[in-house]
DNA sequence: ACGCCATAGTTGCGTATGCAACCACTTTGT
DNA sequence: ACAAAGTGGTTGCATACGCAACTATGGCGT
């Protein structure tokens, strides 16, 4: 109670710049500002691409059979589900991507990947993971990667406390409506 | 050439998964969409606040007599010269800052931070430091926080280039208005 | 078999943001 | 001293996003 060493932040009165805590949060905010923003323009100035249309790319390439249910996709590109519906609208327009009815589950649509967008991705990739390398992964020096992703995924788990506790991860609960 | 370990990640037809340079960018993304959605929706829902709104109090609060040009401020604060014209839009409407005409310099306006704006702040940091300690901070083993920090401040240090070489860092080319 | 709640996805609406064009003022060069 | 270029800030416009409301379907309990 006396130690002020060991006082949550929250008892202070108002955020201070030198406390090695808040500087961990403040570089976090900083370096993603800053390193989003320079990719998102290199991506857009080079290849005419979002960040959010690339990234929802290499979600459904890494996806089995490249194609995800609507609330999975938006869980793996962090969007709400609304947000995931008018991206997926975006990129079925410039036929990236394309809506299919699930067999199984009326209300389910699968967004699945065109080979037009995996085109796209592939084309896109140099740029983006050129970019990654440079402004990203090369700043940080190889011994602290390894504390870095952990830190990281730990976070994510975290904050996942119990959404989506499991989804049993699979069970492919719709057969695909092609194949 | 030959080596397909030192091959940069661009030559890679596309990204995958397990690539551990991928997954450090990738739990970059995840980690801060999972945080500040998070610490957005407690603020939101315990302060009525947004975290932009925060930030800048908390940039302000952290300035000089709590004033901030603002081109100054819009670095700070990691947003576009519009966005923070808007932002200080929102926060004067609502008295938590005002802006100020520059003595020295007809076209620079001080954002500065009111005695609201301050309580406001005050009012509001727990709920945030709290969250950050438990959604980030906690999830850090206090051995990998140091090398995240280091990580992190090299990066937002290697995207300013040039950019803001060095400012001088002061010179406080303007008089407050009324001090 | 029928009604009730849960779930998947979309849409209306409000809002935050960036870019580019713009205005105001300052600085610099001649 | 004046013109030209540069700098600081705001505004028009377009866009992306989240929340909440809504529709459609599926799963359950009785």
């Amino acid at each position: 109670m006396t130690e002020t060493a060991d006082r949550p932040l929250v008892e202070m009165p108002v955020p201070r710049a030198d406390d090695p805590r808040l500087r961990a949060w403040i570089a976090f905010l900083r370096a993603y500002s800053a390193v989003t923003r320079k990719l998102e323009a290199e991506l857009h100035a080079e290849r005419d691409l979002g960040l959010a249309e690339y990234d929802a790319l290499v979600q459904l390439a890494l996806a089995d059979d490249r194609r995800l249910r609507m609330s999975e996709f938006a869980e793996r590109v962090v969007l709400s589900r609304s947000g995931v519906s008018r991206l997926v609208d975006r990129l079925e327009t410039t036929g990236l991507v394309l809506r299919a009815p699930c067999m199984d589950d009326a209300r389910v649509s699968w967004a699945t990947l065109t080979d037009a967008g995996f085109a796209r991705l592939r084309d896109a990739s140099p740029v983006h993971l050129r970019g990654v390398e440079t402004h990203f992964l090369a700043q940080i020096p190889d011994e602290d990667r390894e504390a870095l992703v952990r830190a990281l995924e730990t976070v994510v788990r975290g904050l996942r406390t119990r959404g989506t506790p499991a989804t049993t991860d699979a069970a492919a609960p719709c057969a695909p409506p092609t194949a």
